[in-house]
DNA sequence: GACGCTATTGTAAGCGCTTACATTTGATTC
DNA sequence: GAATCAAATGTAAGCGCTTACAATAGCGTC
């Protein structure tokens, strides 16, 4: 196609400056080993020549990237898309450059993901939630490429984790809700298989159920994807039961968001007919009519931190260390009190 | 699972096999030029190994990456999530990795982001709108990189670009509210400056006004970061006007979202007293109460085009081809027929 | 000036893979 | 069964860099 655009190599550099090519990657990589003199000849051929050094070349040689890796379920969910965002920005600060993959929510193809970002190069990796296939850990540890698990806390588990504990806070959440005087409980709950953090929340629900001396028998659970639409259709389900709960908890603000819309297309008026809670605290959440009850999770501030772990590890070569962030109950309109 | 921390290369795999590194190198890379009988062995050996190959001798080798990077404002914008989401997707489908970056909406910062995926090996670039210093394409084009810009369409521009005419999506716009009997139009607009997908938006506006014999100094701008909480002070700023417009036209749904909670804190309900159009039509734009008018971008489509192109671009080293989407007017309640 | 030491620079061996080219295999034809 | 030719496989030369080790230069001492 184009005519001879030879890109300049060290050699180049090298021949330049009448150095050797040793000397040259001396000057880039650790100038305080060249004289002075040598080194203002060198920098100038590089700057003539307009070298900029190879990248797979010194990859294979010095063994780094300077990339890291994330598989997420998807951006297109707001706390994963805030969350990386700082994962992001703080990664840039660094010096390192983010790799994105997604599962969908199919924890299936994670293993594929991690063996692509892997082969790509990642010098490291960031991965959501701790359910997952023990042989992504092998694959991991027997390469040495250090993994973070970000949304999920469980003390004590390996690999370390950076995030905030979801049972805990979601059984706060109900707590508060079975104080405020409600009995008839209904969730709409994520997908629990292969998602821990799903499963947390609806586990915290039933602590709190449990706790509180209600029947969990009783409560009606209706499981669908994170999405508006399945959000209405899982309320719509709810409606079918016998008894009309006073209150419906949902897995995430997505949902809450699509149970508030039909609630109200049905008529419903919110809270005064029936309460809604949420789980994120997302945008949404304070935009919503009427405003969303939820639980307020630090996912900028979970993204930064894990990206500084984990170049921590990346660079220590140590094990990570996890991290526990607070969550907090953001009482809004939508969930009444009935006392 | 073995824990020896040897990384298999893939002489061990050709060793294991019992053929020669060139035949393991051609199972992976081009395997149908293997015969079946080959080919099983080795992928079996390949599986059994664990074997992964190195990425630095792979692209030193082959001279290609299999990585495209992507500079975009941010990912908290819903719009550049899904839309990167899709576009991450189509890459991945196609055996490519997406390298990410993000410029927070600082137009000056892009330049160095642009250096560093192509340091980082990406072999194309995804890049935001036209608007930026011709010196990054001349950089590009001296590596040979090809770059393919999103979210904008200027017929005949270099680089090519997938994506639809903001400006004219937004007279659309314009011209139905005016159509609608709208003569008072106020407008918050998104940073203009470095962004021209927002400065087509508010000519778009513009256009509208004179096409209809309005006097366009009488129209009022107000200029905000995208963002809710700008939108909420843009509007309270619009308000301290001396004629109350019937219409406040937002930049983006986002704006869009901010103002109509102001509107309603003030105690205007809409569109009764005060109509509001956003544009971009994400979820959000469902779940507001009221539903908001707004003009429909097919986002993933444009995600998806852009990957499949850029890829093209790259593997046939070839002009990228711009391709126009369609964008379309979504009216819901928020706005009001005066007629 | 010879000696010993350190700071600087040079030499050259990989790093693990792809691929041009050489060789072997195997099917087909006569 | 030999000849022919295409398909399959093997051989080995790099790709451009880093770095261990070797060589040299520079400097202070005696």
């Amino acid at each position: 196609m184009s005519t001879t655009r030879t890109v300049p190599t060290l050699d180049d550099v090298a021949r330049k400056a009448g150095v050797s090519t040793a000397t040259v990657s001396r000057c880039l990589n650790t100038p305080e080993r060249v004289v002075e003199r040598t080194r203002t000849r060198v920098m100038r051929a590089v700057e003539e020549l307009g070298y900029t050094p190879n990248f797979g070349a010194r990859v294979m040689a010095a063994k780094r990237t300077f990339t890291i890796g994330a598989i997420i379920p998807t951006m297109e969910n707001a706390i994963f898309a805030r969350g990386l965002q700082a994962f992001q920005e703080e990664l840039h600060a660094r010096g390192y450059t983010l790799l994105v993959s997604s599962t969908s929510y199919k924890p299936e193809i994670e293993a594929e993901q991690v063996r692509a970002l892997v082969a790509r190069g990642a010098d490291g990796l960031l991965l959501i939630g701790y359910a997952r296939n023990p042989d992504i850990y092998d694959y991991l540890g027997q390469r040495a490429i250090p993994a973070l698990l970000a949304w999920a806390f469980l003390p004590g588990a390996e690999p370390a984790c950076i995030g905030f504990d979801n049972r805990r806070s979601m059984q706060a959440l109900a707590n508060k809700v079975i104080s405020m005087g409600h009995r008839d409980i209904a969730v709409i709950s994520g997908i629990v298989e292969g998602n821990d953090r799903a499963e947390g929340r609806r586990q915290g629900i039933m602590d709190a159920i449990l706790e509180n001396g209600l029947d969990p028998a009783k409560i009606p659970i209706v499981e669908t994807p994170y999405d508006i639409e399945n959000g209405a259709l899982a309320f719509d389900q709810l409606m079918e039961g016998e008894t009309r709960p006073t209150v419906v908890m949902c897995g995430n603000d997505v949902l809450a968001a699509g149970a508030m819309r039909r609630a109200r297309e049905l008529g419903f008026s919110i809270p005064e007919d029936i309460s809604i809670t949420g789980f994120d605290d997302i945008e949404l959440a304070r935009i919503l009519t009427p405003t969303l009850t939820t639980v307020h999770v630090p996912h900028r501030e979970m993204g930064r931190r894990a990206a500084a772990e984990l170049v921590r590890m990346v660079e220590q070569q140590s094990n990570g260390l996890s991290e526990q962030l607070e969550s907090s109950l953001v009482l809004r309109e939508s969930l009444k009190d009935l006392n």
